[in-house]
DNA sequence: GCCGTTTTCGGCCCGACTGTTTTCAGTCG
């Protein structure tokens, strides 16, 4: 399912978890977690490194790498099994409780025997949190409201962890005997921020082989239904898929049915009512006499309506029926569009790779230019210095042609404090080729003093792109309470770009947002906020959002030329 | 548990915020 490299970063995790429940030591811990980050984000499968090189990836020791020898070679790790034996696995997910950490979810399981999010939801209820220790009002509050938030997300998976689910299934069926084609479609295919489930659909005469083949595949734990058109399944991770098989020739109109959305199929329908026509998941076909008029691909069906093929991510009823019905369709920006990426990070500060290996990779992607932003001092944690990042600089200008036509910028994550105000006075941002400036702390602050703030940061000369500018973490927080439309205008105004961050976990500004921004006028920068070599190809989810946001090349500043994107950085020509 | 221009022991990312335990533990980034 997972690569390997996957599969052990959270076998890894999980026991770094149990390590703090169970309190047995906060350095162990924290070199469990190390490591799970270092594998997670290792470039190599590391199902096929020898004992040796598994141990040269940093954080990985003797008894870390035993473990994970273990695991490749017999699925499961003893001392993990034990753990795990003493600890129920919904003691765990209270951590997925935002303000409950290791301390509170022990506490609650072993005063009041809490042993999941619907148990301890179930004992606030009851108010029996009033007894314990360190659980007053406010702290019940905030897991109340933790709750809520956790709830909001509430069986919606990431949009990274659904289309992985969903390649690994296509790719499976379409080796089924009988199997002619086989795709995902519904809103993993529009690429939606979270998914609820997932629609695959396959063409083949006859239906049994498939339907076989998607019922043994190893992620499904459970058969929901079982018929000869629709199968649905639930999967290890809990999250349903369905499987629906259709004849060869009524492939387009079923591709068209089941991507959706809905409001856009009923869209679609109504134009082909006004012609005479009815369509379905088996055609578009003669309102009166009954006769197929196109079925085949989506392309024919949408000629046949008037319309030019409608690319999947825009169809959600946002106006793109009638913008097609104008041939007023955008041409959207595609991930071949980038030439560069404008935030990602190194082992200065909180990335797991060297600088060496994130700028090769960045060459490997075929970039022509690449920023590291290490994050700068405010962020404490990080232990950056003005004479590290000087120190970078330097070491970033020796790799210089190293890489082809691979240009390498130095730039920096700001902080930006409650007042708006960033790291470092003008002169020492100005030695930097860019500057993010983002929010990372101060999540709780009013409506105007949120606006103010990033009104504040754009308006700074030296600043070029608002990081994750609304700073929600789906199933964490939601983002900050601000005007965004007055945040927009400022963006606009000052020639400040925002971010489109593409972490699976973040996409931040969201489609909506970018639908609103972009009618500003604001420039975005789709950019990876990358802490690993892999997180580079993150960017085809931001990617995705900015389609849903109906942005063409020419919005977003990384697609550019370098010249003209060394001008915009100048922050002297704001339209 | 990992690691080493502090090198086989003794450190380990640091500081702020918050609520409540009135002197600090837990959580977060």
């Amino acid at each position: 399912m997972a690569r390997p490299n996957d599969e052990v970063e959270a076998l890894l995790r999980e026991y770094a978890d149990l390590i703090a429940i169970t309190g047995k030591g906060a350095f162990k811990q924290r070199a469990y977690e190390r490591a799970a980050r270092a594998i997670g984000g290792h470039p190599a499968d590391v199902a096929t490194l020898d004992s040796k090189s598994l141990r040269e990836i940093p954080g990985v020791g003797s008894s870390i790498a035993d473990k994970v020898e273990e695991y490749l070679r017999t699925g499961r790790v003893a001392a993990v099994e034990e753990t795990r034996a003493s600890i129920p696995p919904g003691v765990r997910a209270l951590l997925d409780v935002p303000t409950l950490g290791p301390k509170k979810a022990m506490t609650l399981y072993r005063e009041l025997g809490v042993s999941s999010v619907d148990e301890l939801a179930a004992a606030l209820r009851e108010d029996r949190l009033a007894e314990l220790k360190g659980f007053g009002p406010k702290a019940r509050e905030n897991i109340e409201h933790g709750l809520a938030v956790l709830r909001q997300s509430g069986g919606r998976i990431g949009l990274d962890t659904a289309l992985g689910v969903a390649e690994e299934t296509v790719a499976r069926l379409g080796e089924a005997a009988g199997c002619v084609r086989c795709a995902y479609a519904g809103s993993v295919r529009r690429m939606k921020e979270t998914i609820g489930d997932i629609d695959v659909l396959a063409a083949a005469d006859d239906p049994e082989p498939v339907m076989a083949a998607f019922c043994a595949l190893p992620l499904v734990a459970e058969v929901v239904l079982r018929g000869r058109k629709k199968t649905t399944v639930r999967t290890v991770d809990g999250l349903q898929m369905d499987l629906r098989v259709l004849a060869e020739d009524s492939w387009g109109a079923g591709m068209i049915y089941f991507t959706g959305s809905k409001a856009h199929n009923i869209r679609i329908r109504e134009i082909a009512v006004r012609k005479k026509l009815k369509l379905s998941e088996y055609g578009l076909f003669d309102a009166k006499t009954g006769r197929k008029r196109a079925a085949r691909t989506e392309e024919e069906v949408y000629r046949r309506l008037g319309l030019p093929w409608i690319p999947p991510t825009l169809r959600e009823d946002r106006g793109e029926v009638a913008a097609a019905q104008r041939d007023a369709l955008p041409r959207l920006v595609t991930v071949d569009d980038l030439r560069g990426d404008l935030h990602s990070h190194t082992d200065l500060t909180d990335g797991i790779a060297p600088l060496t290996e994130m700028v090769a990779a960045a060459a490997r992607r075929g970039y022509h230019y690449y920023a590291v932003t290490d994050h700068a001092p405010e962020l404490r944690m990080q232990r950056m210095t003005l004479d590290k990042a000087r120190a970078q600089r330097e070491q970033l200008r020796q790799l210089a042609g190293e890489h082809g036509r691979l240009k390498l910028l130095h730039g920096t994550e700001l902080n930006i404090d409650p007042e708006g105000n960033v790291d470092w006075p003008a002169e020492v941002l100005a030695e930097f080729e860019l500057c993010v400036a983002s929010i990372h702390s101060h999540f709780e602050l009013d409506r105007d003093a949120q606006t103010r703030r990033l009104i504040r940061a754009c308006e700074n000369p030296h600043v070029n792109i608002i990081g994750h500018p609304t700073t929600r973490k789906f199933g964490r927080r939601n983002g900050i309470d601000a005007d965004l439309d007055a945040v927009f205008a400022a963006c606009a105004r000052t020639g400040t770009a925002l971010e489109i961050n593409s972490h699976p976990n973040r996409l931040d500004l969201n489609d909506e947002h970018i639908l609103r921004a972009r009618e500003h006028g604001v420039r975005f920068s789709i950019d990876s906020d990358a802490h690993a070599p892999t997180h580079l190809g993150h960017v085809r989810f931001g990617v995705a959002q900015a389609q849903r946001g109906w942005l063409g090349p020419d919005d977003v500043i990384n697609t550019w030329p370098l010249t003209r994107l060394r001008r915009f950085l100048r922050k002297t020509g704001a339209r």
